[in-house]
RNA sequence: GCUGGUGUAGCUCAGUAGGUAGAGCGUAUCCUUGGUAAGGAUAAGGUCACCGGUUCAAUCCCGGUCAUCAGCUCCA
């Protein structure tokens, strides 16, 4: 028998007979390693353990700490959800079922209707799947073979990923017990291994994610290797949904969503301080990064949309009114009514790049479905900016814009994800102005050194974009910020400047929104503070608590000289304990809590209790009004 | 928009095998004047989402609508 070289993670090399599998070399390393690994990685491509090692290479084993190793285990877990569903309701035809970020999901088309109750029901046989502990087989067969397989079970979803297969790749199934099904792998060695099995949801999805195919049902849910971990998770998860921004949104009195306006929230006292302190900030930045402010109309001639090109690419999102026998439409984007403010005087090329924003408020009708707390909402506010420039100074303006991203986010110390979009189908202009955009885009990312993923296809109708995504709560991203290159609205809109030749040439657009809009980030706000907002931003920043009604008189003086200070106060002078004042103010989250008893009174202090570090002991007023000052100055206009 | 779930007091939730409802928190009033996470008493508060049907009788059963939740699709 021939002999093959094994290097091994660690540098070593071992010499092993042609055809032993892996999990016989990970036998002979060590007996952890053989109780732990669940798939093998060679020479880059994961494989089963039951792999034969053929020919010399690198091999590294993955465990259920690597995510291929998780990816695997619930790759697998999904098969065992359509075993057990497959036992249990016999007349099923089967989708696909992948592993995801922290679970999997089978999507099933049955005439059943699964109602939550079937989840128990289902899962506990897979639980009996996991105890009888089938091995997990891999097949190889022919592409003929194959359609024949799925086709004498009926299997029409399988048949039509069969033959979408490209020519060349090996068709394989993978067997466990009476369940066969199309895979690529890898799987883990057998059913035995996935020890902590969950569903968690039923929902509908289309076959193959398109809105004209058959809704399938699809269920979620999750798998570990240790139960242990599997309810540290699911605790987790629990306590993310504590931070979900519609209950603090309640339970803090920030905002609310009526029956009346559904997709159009109303914003509270409270709401609104964080609102006005975030556009405050926004506009002390745009100065100083040279922006003038401007403000269009939220009503605007249909002409003006049918010339933008919204008429014919965004009308399904739009609302019309009609105004003295003409169509008006509710702008569901600011930059036509931006371009015409440009519109209005003739430019030199020395005035540009032109960078105007605006705090503008927005209409869409998006699908009732969709619709998520202040995250999607048909109303909203973007914090909009068009910058109008030479083509010359686009990689510079566009990193001009990305730094002050920079400075936005990283003041909420948020970390985010940057996407490229590209042309979508329902787009204006040639392919060839498109691709000059996106390499700019492009370039001007690589030049930041910036780590970007692609998102083909899903660029705005007038130009490629940029996005920056932001994660709530419960690890669901939200587009927020964006920058997006237009070459088609000065195009439309025949915008000129004067340049240094005294012709007329064309200028070339940015839009961008930092914030993307004021309500979807408060609601990442939210969900990253949990409520508790750093005092620049807090609702309320200081609740004086005085500890009897003797003590109330000199608790009002104080909150009068420190509203003159343009300190957020409340005076709690309700009939009530200090404990239970103390309890309902920590649980509003408010930064400062200043307990005021006799001693305070007589030596003009505050008791300061911090709203994470607990009581600080009493200081002087003054110096608490100047520390809070200091702590909130970097953000203030 | 689609698939499934849910809708009872301001909030969180019980409940009625069909005979028009209850708790805790919150609110109001009173007692209590208390030093770092809930002092006590009393009271007010609901067309049981809305519309229709079945029934002697519907919050409960049936149909529709609306809203909401999860996901799909779409997007800031």
């Amino acid at each position: 028998m021939s002999k093959v070289c094994i290097t091994l993670k660690d540098g070593s090399v071992r010499e092993v007979d042609s055809g032993t599998t892996f999990a016989a070399l990970a036998e002979s390393i060590s007996r952890g390693l053989a109780k732990n690994a669940l798939v093998a990685k060679l020479d880059g491509k994961t494989v089963d353990l039951a792999h034969k090692v053929e020919d010399s290479g690198k091999v590294e084993f993955l465990t259920f700490e690597n995510q291929e190793g998780k990816d695997a285990l619930r790759h697998s877990a999904s098969h065992i959800l359509a075993q057990a569903v497959k036992r249990l309701y016999g007349d099923v035809k089967f989708g696909i079922g992948p592993a995801i970020a922290n679970g999997y999901y089978y999507d099933i088309d049955t005439p059943h209707t699964f109602v939550p109750e079937d989840l128990a029901k289902i899962q506990a046989e897979m639980e009996k799947i996991v105890k009888e502990d089938w091995p997990i087989e891999r097949l190889e067969v022919s592409r003929a073979e194959a359609l024949k397989l799925f086709g004498d079970q009926g299997e029409i979803y399988k048949q039509e990923l069969i033959r979408d297969l490209p020519e060349d790749v090996t068709i394989s199934l993978y067997k466990q017990g009476e369940f066969v099904d199309l895979c690529a792998g890898p799987h883990v060695p057998s059913t035995g291994r996935v020890k902590a099995i969950k569903l968690q949801s039923v929902a509908g999805a289309y076959w193959r994610g398109d809105q004209k195919n058959k809704m399938l049902q699809r269920i979620y849910g999750t798998a570990f290797e240790k139960k242990a971990d599997m309810d540290a998770y699911l605790t987790m998860l629990e306590e993310a949904a504590k931070r979900d921004h519609r209950k603090l949104g309640r339970e803090l009195d920030l905002f609310s969503i009526q029956d009346e306006g559904p997709g159009f929230p109303f914003f509270h006292p409270k709401g609104m301080v964080i609102r006005n302190e975030l556009e405050s900030f926004w506009r002390k930045l745009h100065v100083k990064y040279g922006y003038q402010e401007i403000k269009t109309p939220i009503i605007l001639h249909q002409k003006l949309w049918q010339q933008s090109g919204h008429w014919d690419h965004y009308r399904e999102n739009m609302y019309f009114t009609t105004i003295d026998d003409e169509g008006y439409a509710v702008k569901p984007m600011n930059c036509p009514g931006g371009i015409l403010i440009y519109k209005s005087t003739h430019h030199s090329y020395r005035e540009l790049p032109l960078r105007t924003c605006e705090m503008g408020l927005v209409h869409r009708h998006e699908l009732s479905g969709a619709l998520h707390g202040l995250m999607r909402v048909r109303a909203f506010t973007q914090d909009d900016a068009h910058i109008f420039m030479l083509p010359s100074q686009i990689k510079q303006e566009i990193k001009g814009v990305i730094d002050l991203f920079n400075a936005i986010y990283s003041t909420f110390g948020m970390s985010y994800r940057v996407e490229l979009s590209t042309k979508p189908e329902k787009a204006v202009g040639s392919d060839e102005i498109w691709e000059v955009a996106t390499n700019a885009l492009r370039e001007a990312l690589e030049e930041y050194g910036m780590p970007y993923k692609v998102n083909e296809g899903d660029g705005a109708f007038y130009g490629p974009k940029i996005d920056f995504h932001l994660q709530d709560s419960i690890g669901r991203t939200w587009q927020c910020g964006t920058i997006q290159l237009d070459m088609q609205m000065p195009e439309l809109f025949d915008l000129t400047y004067i340049g240094e030749d005294g012709q007329k040439h064309r200028p070339v657009m940015i839009h961008r929104t930092c914030y993307g809009s004021i309500e979807r980030f408060i609601g990442i706000l939210i969900e990253n503070f949990a409520g508790a907002f750093p005092a620049w931003l807090a609702p309320v920043q200081a609740k004086l608590l005085p500890i009897t009604d003797r003590q109330i008189e000199y608790a009002r003086s104080l909150a009068g000289r420190m509203k003159e200070q343009g300190i957020r106060v409340e005076v709690d002078d309700r009939n009530e304990k200090i404990g239970y004042k103390i309890r309902e103010g920590q649980l509003e989250k408010v930064p400062y809590l200043l307990v005021i008893g006799e001693k305070e009174v007589e030596a003009g202090a505050v008791a300061v209790r911090q709203r994470s570090k607990g009581d600080l002991g009493a200081m002087p007023v003054d110096k608490f009004i100047s520390e809070l000052a200091a702590e909130t100055k970097a953000t203030k206009a």
